[in-house]
DNA sequence: TCACTGATCGTCT
DNA sequence: GACGATCAGTGAG
């Protein structure tokens, strides 16, 4: 995929992002997943973590749109964003859930216990089935590498619903997700 | 299926 | 020193 072809807002990142295919490369082998729910974190969002402002922990999202912006969290977890604004702007979409495409017997080594279903049902989960961690911070999406996007099948449709997960900003709409996907994340009735 | 809880540690206050 | 853009396990309805 080019970076052209990416909507130059945060927003419509996270909705063309539906349907697009992540890739990771790594020495035990190549994983791939279609994106079925993402989140918009905007410029000037009180909850995206760029809000305050850059620091080493955040800069990737500063990048312009199409880096990876890979973070630990909850001691335990990594999660995925690509950057979303023009360089030195920082706003970011969350990569919620796929369905697994490619290198599923590996992401079953990476989550023994997950069910098909499960594999990449949530930002944890699917980073850790993926291999998604650390080094792949700050990554260009769009040019050759270990992680990249490649163009997928859109959804018939996109439904809407509150971020999850988080405490400011919590009434607003910029979680999108394919309706009717197993795959997705979250209570059902927010999927619904 | 939902609600609640403990695990665990890097980051920023 | 507190707090997460989370998850797995447990128990109730």
């Amino acid at each position: 995929m080019r970076r052209a072809e990416l909507p130059a807002d945060s927003v419509d990142l996270a909705r063309f992002l539906l349907g697009t295919i992540l890739v990771c490369d790594s020495a035990a082998g190549r994983c791939a997943i279609r994106i079925v729910e993402t989140e918009a974190y905007t410029p000037g969002d009180p909850a995206a973590h760029a809000y305050r402002r850059e620091t080493a922990r955040n800069r990737s999202l500063f990048l312009r749109r199409g880096h990876a912006y890979v973070y630990f969290i909850y001691g335990m977890y990594y999660c995925i964003n690509v950057s979303s604004e023009v360089a030195g702007v920082g706003a970011g979409v969350l990569v919620r859930a796929g369905e697994a495409v490619a290198g599923r017997e590996l992401m079953h080594v990476r989550r023994p216990h997950a069910s098909a279903l499960d594999l990449c049902r949530g930002p944890g989960k699917l980073a850790t089935a993926m291999g998604i961690a650390r080094i792949h911070d700050g990554l260009d999406l769009v040019v050759p590498g270990p992680l990249w996007l490649a163009a997928g099948v859109p959804p018939r449709e996109i439904r809407t619903s509150v971020r999850i997960g988080i405490t400011k900003a919590a009434d607003s709409l910029l979680r999108f997700y394919e309706a009717d996907s197993p795959f997705v994340s979250g209570p059902r009735k927010l999927n619904s």
